[in-house]
DNA sequence: ATAAAAACTTTACGCGCGTCAAATTTTTCC
DNA sequence: GGAAAAATTTGACGCGCGTAAAGTTTTTAT
């Protein structure tokens, strides 16, 4: 047998005075044993080496378990997760990914996290991230321009493998983000900046308002369309416009009430601008169709304040419908008749789209435009 | 004159075949200018050493500009500013991250952030990181307690100088947010575990609960509490206990109703238990008082589908009331009479607690439990 | 049992940057 | 103008890890 051979790994910190037997801890029992019980009581693993030291292996080797655990022999797998369970060590992951060519990092942006839409759908993003074995980062814009450029900054440092970018729309500084798109192999989602990032998934703004102004008409007076007169997303500009050939496609006069308000507190935006139109009567039909439910959210809370009955009933003076499924419209009152994003399909398209661009290395064929069409809620309020 | 110096700096990559005067550049015009120029319209600045080289500087000079721009020569600030537009360079964030005794990065954790309650303090927090100079990573645990501790590992690799915490609660992992605490300055909010971080900031849940039930005994009968059965949140808790005291201590009976549900679709639950219970007229009390307000919002919806008036006015048959003002309950039908959180003040103290602990190397004197009282907010509902 | 294959170890370098001490330059001040 | 003070440069090391080449050990196949 030979001898013991003891190795210092520690030349600094708590554990400066002590040593670990490395390959021999196997063969020769009872010293190295001692060390070993003596460092696990007294020191935290602080880095790679010092784990692969109490777990008897090299660096390199416990390095690529980390990678990937059936890339090493099953005693040696089996040896590492002992060690683990014995000092719960993990590899930092930013300094992981500074080496790594490609990390498992995604980047997933959205432009105002306060709204329960863009919640929830970056909570589907991450998990479906999470699913697929990748770390998915969450930041919020803010509504703020300023605030999505710095994001894209950081993100850089952050050397995605990809990223998952709901853009502001129309307040984005769009040559900020071609050039991020250029570095970064990006996914748009719900909101398309034309030509930018490697694809768009979202949905389809025109089946949304053909569904509803169609089902309004079918069941009742054709709807006027109410919406905010500088809308930040430029789903809004798609949907008055569908709103508009939609309407004259099927013969009727189409009415777009404009309100005013800046920023994202879209319910009392709503709220105010419903009880003015009311108020002066400048509401043309029984019927609204709302450029989105949190607006509508706002206008139903105008209408029950004062004292308008909305909905399908014969009894109600207005129907009011929207668009988005938003996760609170069914629980307004009356609850709200919308045009649901297929939720599921966007988040779930635009992660595997991410996912095929990351396995192309970046790359894809042309950029495509996927979009998801509506699916019509029918609720109380139309 | 000395010659001219021109010095290599890129030893590879598409920048491999020329080179660039460094302090030379200043003196002796031409003909590094031409090299600059030809290196500027070729590549793009990768790293902080070449960063410096093409602004004729050292690396440790550009390092120092960095981490404070004032503590350089202003001649020296100018080149390196002005370097800056030609070129767009940033430091790594994470490579700095890792060297820097002190980062500036600070962890934020909540639990639910589809909750727009959290959403919004979230959003608050974030901001006052960001005005104080620090960077803000936002994580949302989504009711999971396996997902909170793998935050908390992430965090430890990020290195914060601090965390801004709000845990699930019950369902969190105690031990491991011990551990975490150890070793990372870390300041608890909205949610309590005894004796664990540095600090606590939230809301006196008694205060929340005396207010609405003395307005409301006040005003008319005393309320029933309206709760779930097994509530995530140790906040629940502490507000049913402080029913019970108020309405004892006034010489009331307390009534405290329980309803199933699991999961964190707070609304939807509520919905469901208002409907059975008042479809059973299980309800002994013209008046509600909701644990929460989107127990709250489902409570109304619920109430509205019933054709069950709520209000304080004297045609209504039900007064409903509710804690958190939650950024939605202004737009219930009818809005909602509600305790509101202290948002700033909550948010504002817990950052301010934290940059206070980060100062103090990561120790403060006692833990100490902040509590801010609830402003009772009067609206239709009560 | 023996050779080939597989897994592991050693050694060494790189990532992008912080930081420190010593040497050099520039600025400031009298 | 000269010396002291301030700023900068150089050189070197460290952070925690990935990764590659070359050598050694273990496993598998024959």
């Amino acid at each position: 047998m030979k001898p013991v051979v003891l190795r210092s790994f520690c030349d600094k910190g708590p554990a400066v005075d002590f040593f670990v037997a490395r390959k021999e801890y196997v063969k020769s029992g009872k010293i190295a044993t001692v060390r070993i019980r003596r460092l696990e009581s007294m020191t935290k693993i602080r880095n790679m080496e010092e784990f692969a030291a109490v777990s008897g292996l090299s660096r390199p080797t416990v390095s690529k378990y980390f990678h990937d655990p059936d890339s090493v022999r099953a005693t040696t797998r089996a040896r590492i997760e002992e060690a683990l369970e014995r000092f719960d060590y993990r590899p930092n992951i930013y300094a992981v990914n500074q080496n790594r060519k490609l990390t498992k990092n995604i980047g997933i942006v959205v432009p105002y996290l306060a709204d329960p839409f863009f919640a929830e759908i970056a909570r589907y993003l991450e998990q479906s991230c999470i699913a697929a074995g990748y770390r998915p980062s969450l930041f919020s814009s803010h509504g703020e321009h300023k605030l999505e450029n710095e994001i894209l900054d950081s993100l850089r440092s952050l050397k995605p493998a990809g990223v998952l970018l709901a853009p502001l729309g129309r307040a984005s500084d769009r040559s900020a983000i071609e050039k991020f798109c250029e570095n970064v192999p990006t996914v748009l989602f719900d909101s398309n900046l034309e030509g930018l990032g490697a694809a768009f998934i979202g949905s389809d703004n025109f089946s949304f308002v053909s569904q509803t102004v169609e089902y309004m008409t079918r069941t009742g007076e054709p709807p006027s369309f109410f919406e905010m007169r500088t809308p930040a997303n430029p789903n809004a500009n798609k949907r008055r416009k569908a709103y508009i050939e939609v309407m004259e496609r099927l013969g009727f006069e189409p009415h777009v009430v404009k309100i005013d308000g800046e920023g994202w507190a879209f319910e009392e935006i709503g709220r105010k601008g419903a009880a003015k139109v009311l108020g002066r009567r400048e509401l043309k039909t029984n019927s609204v169709l709302c450029s989105n439910d949190r607006l509508a959210i706002g206008f139903l809370s105008a209408c029950y304040e004062m004292g308008i009955r909305v909905g399908r009933r014969e009894d109600c003076a207005l129907r009011v419908a929207s668009n988005d499924n938003h996760p609170f419209s069914r629980f307004t009152c009356p609850s709200l008749t919308t045009a649901a994003h297929d939720y599921d399909n966007v988040a779930g398209r635009s992660v595997e789209t991410l996912f095929e661009l990351i396995e192309n290395g970046g790359k894809l064929g042309n950029r495509t435009e996927t979009l998801f069409p509506a699916r019509l809620v029918l609720r109380e309020s139309a």
